[in-house]
DNA sequence: CTAGGGTTAG
């Protein structure tokens, strides 16, 4: 679709004498900033513009407007976006229901949470209505930020305003749930839409069946697909591997019989099944190479490298504001995002808002790059690297499209075992491919720099991307506090923990709080490590069995620091018997 | 606009 478009966009624009008018333009815009080309779609609106000031016509419309942020949003630049929002009221545009609709998802999706809100309210001020479609994305925006409670009271809100939930609705709201640890209200809020009969579908079933694996009720998952596949909701790839994955990581070998036997009448199982056999006869048939022994990432010397790499776009480009901007220009900022587009200076994302794409079954014949996926997650799920690394060689000759959801799963596991080199390598072939990072790959890369002992570098990056219009969800802040504190940097990360919680909003996980009470207890500050635990209790967050192995620590520690206040005591009473 | 990868302890 997208290559005959362009097709057709090229030929058009070769055809002598032919002219876009606005329509023809914002058709143009829209579709490309779809297809994530937001340097066409800048250079096209500044043609736009340059027409309409020689003609008087062809001037961009809201319509344009909303393509445009629409285009800069799902370039991951929703800074800007919400720049040219402000840019768009001062030029006469007033925002209609679709720009604040747009705007909406992609502040939620990129944890610019409080954003989202200002702009939420901002609407209804300006008397539009917010749809399902705008709760649905603020929903998902606030369980994601870790903000269970102002979620439930959005939800009542739209229940409140007479807004229809929708399946979508209540999928967020139960993956929420168990995201956010409340685990017993998302099983009953989907036992109870069971019983009403609608509001479930196959999704729903799917993350159900997700939360199962994790707490290892295979058993349950089990049947709760097959209850899924008897009314009548197709049980896809994801929800395989999300089976699978369980099956795997609780050693559970025999689950993926079980799996085949209890489902009926689909051939999926059977195709990753057979998909799978073949692939391992062509393994077998490769050369080992045993690359589980590569060393250790040595010296600093590809440091500088590695920031290069690390931020493409941020290299060369200097600062966004001055430059030679028309001060009479009623949008300065979009002129600046123009010509910068045209200096190739914000070509590159840091991460698009979108992640890999979804999955679509085929034909039973097709090996797509998500079945790769499935078996490299299964593979490295079990710490077996050098098969993981051998099907990772077999696609990449193969020629296969790489995702970065598959560079990043095996980028992980290099990391975690300090195969820095490895990691290297593929960051290398990363750059040089035109799938864009995203947040996950930054995050591994940043645990990375860390095992490196480079928590300086970390923060770095950290601030680059801060600055470019990058975001950090709740896992990146949780990375980014651990490797700090590690690094003895306890001050920085808890600075770090006041810019999550009272900057950007995002309320802090088990994982934040575990994080920050280990960090603390190592570095000897017991009363402040004993301070989080109690915000962590206070904050309603309950803990997990990580927490427990944590607190022993830090209570063997307080026990020592009383022993030794004890003795300092005493020798203190002995040096002065009074 | 939702689900499978990336974060914490030993």
């Amino acid at each position: 679709m997208r290559d005959q478009f362009t097709d057709f966009y090229v030929r058009l624009r070769k055809r002598e004498g032919f002219e876009f008018d606005t329509w023809g333009y914002n058709i143009c815009i829209h579709a490309f900033g779809c297809w994530g080309d937001l340097p066409l779609c800048l250079s096209l609106f500044d043609e736009m513009k340059a027409k309409s000031l020689g003609t008087g016509s062809f001037g961009p419309d809201l319509c344009t407007y909303n393509s445009l942020i629409h285009a800069i949003c799902s370039a991951g630049k929703v800074k800007d976006a919400l720049i040219v929002l402000e840019e768009m009221k001062g030029s006469g545009h007033d925002p209609d229901a679709f720009s604040y609709r747009i705007l909406i998802q992609g502040c939620s999706k990129s944890y610019r949470i409080e954003d989202a809100l200002r702009i939420f309210a901002e609407m209804q001020c300006n008397g539009f209505l917010p749809d399902v479609i705008v709760y649905n994305s603020l929903l998902d925006g606030l369980f994601k930020a870790r903000r269970v409670g102002d979620a439930c009271n959005v939800f009542e809100k739209m229940v409140r305003d007479g807004v229809r939930s929708t399946c979508w609705t209540y999928n967020i709201i139960i993956d929420g749930l168990f995201r956010n640890e409340r685990v017993e209200g998302a099983y009953t809020m989907f036992h109870n839409l069971k019983k009403k009969g609608n509001f479930v579908d196959g999704i729903t079933y799917s993350i159900v069946a997700l939360q199962l694996c994790k707490e290892g009720h295979l058993q349950e998952a089990l049947s709760l697909v097959q209850e899924m596949e008897a009314r009548g909701f197709k049980v896809d790839l994801v929800t395989i591997t999300s089976l699978l994955i369980g099956f795997f990581k609780h050693g559970w070998w025999d689950g993926t019989d079980t799996l085949m036997k209890h489902l009926r009448d689909i051939n999926l199982v059977p195709a990753v099944l057979k998909w799978k056999t073949e692939l391992e006869s062509r393994m077998n048939a490769l050369q080992s190479k045993s690359k589980d022994g590569t060393r250790m990432f040595e010296s600093g010397g590809n440091i500088s490298e590695f920031v290069k790499l690390m931020s493409p776009a941020l290299a060369e480009s200097e600062d966004f504001s001055g430059g030679d901007s028309d001060e009479w220009s009623s949008s300065p900022h979009m002129d600046r995002l123009a010509s910068m587009a045209q200096s190739n200076s914000y070509v590159l994302p840091l991460f698009s808002l979108s992640r890999g794409q979804r999955v679509q079954e085929r034909g039973a014949d097709s090996f797509d790059i998500d079945m790769v996926n499935t078996f490299l997650s299964l593979f490295l799920a079990k710490g077996k690297l050098s098969l993981a690394c051998k099907l990772f060689e077999i696609f990449h000759d193969a020629g296969i499209d790489h995702t970065s959801y598959t560079y990043n799963s095996i980028m992980s596991s290099f990391v975690k075992k300090g195969y820095f080199d490895e990691a290297w390598g593929i960051l290398h072939e990363m750059g040089e491919h035109v799938c864009p990072a995203d947040i996950g790959t930054y995050n591994v890369i940043i645990q990375g720099l860390g095992k490196m002992g480079r928590a300086d570098l970390a923060d770095t990056i950290l601030d680059r991307l801060t600055k470019h219009g990058g975001y950090l969800d709740v896992t990146m802040y949780n990375t980014l506090i651990n490797v700090l504190g590690k690094a003895g940097r306890v001050d920085e990360a808890c600075e770090l923990f006041e810019q999550m919680t009272a900057k950007a909003g995002i309320s802090p996980d088990v994982v934040t709080f575990n994080t920050l009470i280990e960090v603390h207890s190592k570095a000897g500050r017991l009363k402040d490590a004993y301070k989080f635990l109690k915000m962590m209790l206070e904050a309603g967050c309950s803990p997990n069995h990580v927490t427990d192995t944590i607190l022993d620590f830090l209570g063997k520690e307080m026990e020592k620091t009383r022993y030794k206040k004890a003795s300092i005591i005493r020798d203190a009473d002995e040096d002065n018997p009074d």
